[in-house]
DNA sequence: TTGACAACCGGAACACTGTTCCGTTACGTT
DNA sequence: AACGTAACGGAACAGTGTTCCGGTTGTCAA
C-alpha cells in the first residue's frame, strides 16, 4: 500500500526534492540571520540553486515561511487543548498560551511585521497563521468567558491581532517589555469588580 | 530689528521657499493616497520638482514626514494638560487623550508602521514623536497613579510604544476594532480589586 | 543499455524602489 | 548689466522582487 492518497502526483523527481529541501534550510539560516525579508538571491545563493528554482518552489514568499515554521506554528497550536486541560483555571491557559506565541513570534525577526503586512506576498501567510491558531484562542477564550473569567466578547481573531501587534519592534524594547504589554491587553480582557464596561451597549 | 536670531541663516532664495511649499503639500497629498511610503518620484512629480530638489530640502524621509505632520502633533500634545484640568478623572483624561492620539494615526495610512519601523530613514521621526509626545503622556499616567485609578508602573514611552502598534493596520479590522483593543490595553491598567499581579517573575 | 522527453534548473533581463552626483539654470546682489 | 553661487533637475547607480526561456538532467519505456 502506498503511502498516499489516490490520484497523488506520481512523486516528484529527485533534484526537485533535493532542492526544496536545500532551500527550506537555506531560508531558515537566511531568516534567522536577516529576517523573513532576507533576499531572494541570497536564499537562492545559500542553497546553491538560481533565484528562478525558488519562485518554482515557492511561489509566494509566504509559501516559504509558512513551509519553513510550520512545525512550530503547529505544536503552538496543540498546546492550547493541553494547557486548558493542565491550567488552575482557562484564564491562566490563555495567558500561558499567548505567552507561547508571543515567545514564537519575538524569536523571528521580522514575522511578527510580516504577519500584520498587507503585502499580497505574505497575504496567504497571514490566512495561514488565523486558520491554525485563531480557533485554539477561541477555544481558550470562550472557556474563560464560561468561567466567568472574561467579560468583554472580543473576537479571538482581534485579540490575536492584536497580540501579534504588540510584539512588532519587540527588540527595540526587550522581551520582557513586550510580555509586560501582552499581559496588559490580556488583563484588560478580565472581568473584574470595578471594570469600566468598554463595550458599546454593554 | 530683525525678526531673526543673530547669526540667522540669510533667508533662502524665492524658489526655494516656493519648492519647499509645494513639495510640502505635493507630500501632504501623496501620503493620503498612498501612505508616509509614497514613492519618491510621485511626489517631486506632483511638486513640478526634480528628485534631487526633495533630498536636499528635506534629507530623509523622516523630516519630510515631521514637516508635513507637524501641527497635527503639537496640538495633540496640547490637548494633554487640557484634558487633564476638563476630565472627571485623570484616567478618564488618559483614555481621551490615547483616543485622540489613535485617531490621528489610524487616519494616515502606513504612519503607525513608519513609526514602529527600524528603517533609520525614519530614526527622527520616531525620536521626535517620542520627545513631544512621551512626556504629555507621561503626566496623563502619573496623575492616573497619584489618583489610585493605576497600580502599574508602565513607562509612558512603553505604552505609546504599545498603543502605535494596535494602530498598526487598523483598516485591516476597522477603527472600531482597534480603539476596543486599545482600550483594553488601558483598561489592563486599571488597579481593580481582583487585579492579577502581572509581575515578571509571577 | 539506450534514447527521448518532460520536468527541472539557472540566471539574464525587467520593473520598480531609494539615493547620489554634477552640469545647468536662474536668483539676488553689486 | 554682469557676475557668483545657491538651487535645480534628472541621469546614473545600487538594491529590491519577479518573470521568462534556453539548456540540462532525471526518469521511464523500449
Amino acid at each position: 500500500m502506498p503511502t498516499q492518497e489516490p490520484s497523488a502526483p506520481p512523486r516528484k523527481r529527485a533534484d526537485a526534492r533535493r532542492n526544496e529541501q536545500a532551500l527550506l534550510e537555506a531560508a531558515a539560516a537566511a531568516f534567522v540571520e536577516a529576517g523573513v525579508d532576507a533576499p531572494v538571491r541570497d536564499i537562492a545563493r545559500r542553497a546553491g540553486v538560481g533565484v528562478g528554482t525558488i519562485y518554482r518552489h515557492f511561489p509566494t514568499r509566504a509559501d516559504l515561511v509558512v513551509a519553513v515554521y510550520r512545525h512550530q506554528v503547529e505544536s503552538c497550536a496543540a498546546a492550547g487543548p493541553r494547557l486548558l486541560a493542565e491550567s488552575p483555571s482557562p484564564h491562566a491557559a490563555l495567558t500561558a498560551w499567548i505567552h507561547l506565541f508571543v515567545d514564537f513570534l519575538v524569536t523571528k525577526h521580522g514575522l511578527a511585521e510580516a504577519l500584520r503586512s498587507d503585502d499580497p506576498a505574505f497575504a496567504s501567510l497571514h490566512e495561514w497563521f488565523l486558520d491554525r491558531l485563531v480557533p485554539v484562542c477561541g477555544d481558550l477564550l470562550r472557556a474563560a468567558r464560561a468561567a466567568g473569567e472574561v467579560g468583554s466578547d472580543v473576537d479571538p481573531q482581534h485579540l490575536m491581532f492584536g497580540v501579534g501587534n504588540l510584539c512588532i519592534g519587540a527588540a527595540r524594547i526587550g522581551r520582557a517589555e513586550t510580555l509586560r504589554l501582552v499581559d496588559l491587553l490580556v488583563a484588560g480582557l478580565r472581568v473584574g469588580p470595578g471594570t469600566p464596561p468598554p463595550a458599546p451597549s454593554a
